[in-house]
RNA sequence: GGAGAGAUGGCUGAGUGGACGAAAGCGCCGGUCUCGAAAACCGGUAUGGGGGCAACCUUAUCGUGGGUUCGAAUCCCACUCUCUCCGCCA
C-alpha cells in the first residue's frame, strides 16, 4: 500500500512513477474521496464531542439526583443519529479508498530503469560463461525420463498438466540442495530458519500483495477460506501482522523451505516442457525486516547471498535489474539471477531479490521502534530465492550431464547427496 | 466432531451502565540517594485518525462485527480465537 500522505503532498510525483509501470491513473479519484472522507470525520467527530459532554453533564446530574428532561434525550438522540450516519459514510468511503489504494502497486526507486517489459531491464554482472560440450547436451524433459528420475506422465495423470513426480536420484537431489542452501543461509549468512504454514488466511495474502488483485493466480480453499501460498514471502511478510517490533531487534532474517503453488493462468501455453514452469514447486526464500535507511544496501547482500548459492554449485550466471515494467507488484527496486542451461540453450531465472520498502508493512500493518519509548515506524522488507529448486535441479542436469549420459554431482552437495553421480540407466 | 470455560494495556490482573484509555502490581524509561551498583523513594510509560506552525484540542479503540441507551469494557445478538475434558487420528 502507498502512503496516503504521500499522495496528498506530491500527487504529480506519484502519478509519475506508477505510469513507468503502465499503471492507470487512479491517483485523482483517490484525493478526492481523501477530501471527502476528511470532512466527513471532521464533522463526525464534533458531533461525537458535542454528545460526549452532555452526555457526562446528565451523568454528573443523575449523582445529584437530577434526571435529563426529555428534551435534552431527545436532541442528544438526534445528534448521535447524525454521527452514526456520518460514520457510516465514513465506512464507505474508507471502503472506497482502501479498495483503489489495494490495488495499487508499489513505485519504483529513481534509478530503476524505467521500460514496458521485460526487454526493458539491464543486465547487471555476468558470471562466467556457457559451458562448450564436446557431444550435444539434452535437455532436461529427455534427461529426466531417461535416468528414470522424473516421470511427467504419471504426474500428470495424479493432478493434470504442470505436475511430475520425481523418483530415486530425483527427490534425494532435491532434498540435498535444499538441506544444502538452508545450511548456507542459516549458518553462514545469519538467517533464522522457519517452517511455515502452506496455506494462509485472505487477510494474509492481502498484507502480502498477492490479494485482492491476483485471485485468480491462487489456488483456494472456498470451504474454510484459505490459500495455497504462491511463495514462503507470503507467510513471513505476515509473522509480525499488527505488531510493533520492540527496538534494537532488527535486521531481522528469515530462511524458509516451502511448497509454492501456482496456477499460473497467465502463461497458459508458455513453457509447457520440462519442469521450468509447474503448479507446484519447492523453494527457499529468504525475506528480511530492515529499517529503511539500510533497506537498499542489504537488497544488494541479500542478491549476493543467492548468487552464493549459484558460485557453490558452478553455475554460470547473470544478475538483472528488472525495469519499471517488468517489476512484481510489491517491488520498489528487483534483481533477478539467471542461471545458464546447456541443454534447454537458456537462461532460467532461479531467483528474484526485491525491496519492498514500506509496501508490505503498511499492508500489513507491521512497525518496529527505533528506541525505547520512540515513535512506531514501518521497517522495510525485502526478499529473494534463495533458490527455486525446479530450475536448479535442471540447470544441474543440464550442465553437469555426461556424454554417457550419467549426471554428475558438484561436489558442495556430495556430503549432502551421498552419492557422486546419478549414474545412466543400463537399458 | 461433542461438552464446558474464557478473551481487558508489554505482562499479571481489577473493573458488571456515568468523570474509564481503563485500578493495582510487574516490566521498561528518567530522577533522587550512592564512589558505583542494588534496595528504597519520586515521576513518566498504548495505538490509529482528524484539526493546528506549535503548545495543544478532539475522536476511536477493552477479541471481531452488529444492537440497546443521552451515555457501553460493563447489557443483548452473531461470529472468531484460546484453554480444559471426551471422541477420532498422522
Amino acid at each position: 500500500m502507498l502512503s496516503i500522505e504521500n499522495i496528498r503532498e506530491n500527487p504529480d510525483e506519484v502519478r509519475r512513477a506508477l505510469q513507468t509501470r503502465g499503471e492507470d491513473d487512479s491517483i485523482t479519484e483517490v484525493l478526492e474521496l481523501d477530501a471527502q472522507i476528511r470532512a466527513a470525520i471532521t464533522q463526525r467527530d464534533d458531533l461525537n464531542a458535542e454528545r460526549n459532554r452532555v452526555s457526562r453533564e446528565i451523568g454528573q446530574a443523575r449523582s445529584q439526583g437530577q434526571e435529563a428532561s426529555e428534551e435534552v434525550r431527545a436532541e442528544m438522540r438526534n445528534i448521535g443519529d447524525q454521527a452514526d450516519a456520518l460514520n457510516q459514510r465514513t465506512k464507505e468511503l474508507g471502503d472506497q479508498i482502501n479498495e483503489l489504494m489495494l490495488t495499487l502497486p508499489n513505485l519504483p526507486q529513481a534509478d530503476v530503469p524505467v521500460g514496458e517489459d521485460e526487454s526493458g531491464s539491464v543486465i547487471i554482472r555476468q558470471n562466467g560463461e556457457p559451458p562448450v560440450f564436446d557431444f550435444e547436451p539434452k535437455p532436461h524433459w529427455d534427461l529426466g525420463p531417461e535416468l528414470g528420475i522424473i516421470d511427467f506422465e504419471r504426474g500428470t495423470k495424479l493432478a493434470g498438466s504442470r505436475f511430475y513426480n520425481m523418483l530415486n536420484h530425483g527427490p534425494k537431489l532435491e532434498r540435498a540442495l535444499i538441506a544444502f542452501m538452508l545450511d548456507l543461509h542459516s549458518n553462514e549468512h545469519g538467517y533464522t530458519e522457519i517452517s511455515l504454514p502452506a496455506v494462509v488466511k485472505r487477510e494474509i495474502m492481502e498484507g502480502s500483495g498477492n490479494l485482492p488483485k491476483f485471485a485468480d493466480q491462487l489456488y483456494h480453499d472456498a470451504e474454510d477460506d484459505l490459500w495455497l501460498i504462491p511463495t514462503a514471502e507470503v507467510p513471513i511478510t505476515n509473522l509480525y501482522r499488527d505488531e510493533i517490533i520492540p527496538a534494537n531487534t532488527l535486521p531481522l532474517k528469515y530462511v524458509a523451505q516451502t511448497p509454492c503453488f501456482r496456477r499460473e493462468r497467465a502463461s497458459a501455453g508458455r513453457d509447457t516442457r520440462g519442469i521450468k514452469r509447474v503448479h507446484q514447486f519447492n523453494k527457499v526464500e529468504m525475506y528480511q525486516f530492515v529499517e529503511p535507511e539500510t533497506s537498499n544496501q542489504e537488497l544488494e547482500k541479500l542478491v549476493d547471498n543467492a548468487e552464493d548459492v549459484c558460485r557453490k554449485l558452478g553455475f554460470t550466471y547473470r544478475v538483472l535489474q528488472l525495469c519499471t515494467g517488468d517489476m512484481g507488484f510489491a517491488s520498489s527496486k528487483t534483481y533477478d539471477i539467471e542461471v545458464w542451461a546447456a541443454g534447454c540453450q537458456e537462461w532460467l531465472e532461479v531467483s528474484s531479490c526485491s525491496n519492498c520498502t514500506d509496501f508490505q508493512a503498511r499492508r500489513s500493518n507491521i512497525r518496529y521502534r527505533t528506541e525505547e519509548g520512540g515513535r512506531p515506524r514501518l521497517p522495510h522488507t525485502l526478499n529473494g530465492s534463495g533458490l527455486a529448486l525446479p530450475r536448479v535441479m535442471i540447470a544441474i542436469l543440464e550442465n553437469y550431464q555426461q556424454p554417457d549420459g550419467s549426471v554428475v554431482i558438484p561436489e558442495v552437495l556430495r556430503s549432502y547427496t551421498g552419492f557422486d553421480v546419478i549414474p545412466a540407466k543400463t537399458a
